[in-house]
DNA sequence: TATTGTTATACTCTATAACTATA
DNA sequence: TATAGTTATAGAGTATAACAATA
């Protein structure tokens, strides 16, 4: 584990939410990433889409300082995304030290599938339950999201910036 | 992300539950580390002593198996298990190629402490919620998890062996 | 020859620090 | 000198393959 972002409580025959929280979320990010892999992209990648897709033409640095990634980690990222001509990186005349970060169409297309896909995702994982009962998880889990300070502009898989 | 377990779902405002597992799946887990911390254990140092209670004695490869860790895993995790004092390997005398795995009972202890915390932890993360809704939201996970394959077994942050 | 446990090796990830070009 | 972005380096973690002892 990398900062050791997995835990098990010890395990009775009847788990409590705590144990099954983590689980599910692991379990269900493994089967997220499966999903997006025909597409050519990671996790990783869909999360910076999104976030770029709320903050388009601000600097690299900055926008790594929202999502919790160092400059080296966006350098990389950004990288990845541009080779694959998702992003564009555009110099700023007023500051020649830095890029504003843009959105291609072809970006903008992917982050699309992407959200299609997300929503087939979780009607996968929600299959065995109604419609009520899937609204009712989500409220709960959201009670507790707002509660532990967890936003829906938390990225999971890219750690907060920590101390 | 290791073999990539984690996920980020597109971010709209109000996040569906698919992302809100992940998001508290990772927190949840991160927070369960840190309580682990003062005892001197991690968060696979748990479910290692977890799945040994419920298997004493059988050879150290036969519980890597399942867990779903390999050969070398295995000696490093029981290594440091060893190292602190909670586990015991004792050489089979029918076949002296092979261990038998034991908690001494500092490893009885510490797994006890360490489920005293588990209820401790998730009692933290659903004081949002009244006692009958944490019971609800546990049932409706219950049923995820069931469907998707999860038994109480599983271990989070070891990742089952694939194909 | 096959199997248990161990050690060695290579590969990936992450984090930190050094470098460049602008300011 | 300070800052944006980049590159280089070192450490941790993981996975695969070679190895010694026993069967």
């Amino acid at each position: 584990m990398t900062d050791d972002a997995t835990a098990s409580p010890a395990m009775p025959a009847h788990p409590g939410f705590a144990l099954l929280l983590v689980q599910l979320g692991m379990e269900g990010a493994r089967q997220f990433g499966e999903r997006l892999a025909p597409l050519g992209v990671e996790p990783r990648h869909v999360g910076m889409l999104a976030r770029l897709a709320a903050n388009e033409g601000r600097a690299q640095q900055v926008i790594g300082e929202l999502i919790g990634l160092n400059p080296t980690q966006m350098v990389f990222l950004v990288d990845e995304l541009e080779s694959r001509g998702f992003v564009e990186r555009r110099r700023n005349p007023a500051d020649r030290r830095s890029y504003g970060l843009y959105l291609t169409p072809a970006g903008k297309d992917m982050l699309g599938k992407v959200q299609e896909l997300a929503q087939v995702h979780q009607a996968e994982l929600g299959k065995s339950l109604s419609e009520s009962e899937q609204d009712q998880l989500t409220e709960l889990l959201r009670r507790i999201a707002r509660d532990q300070g967890i936003s829906g502009q938390s990225l999971p898989g890219i750690p907060p910036r920590r101390r």
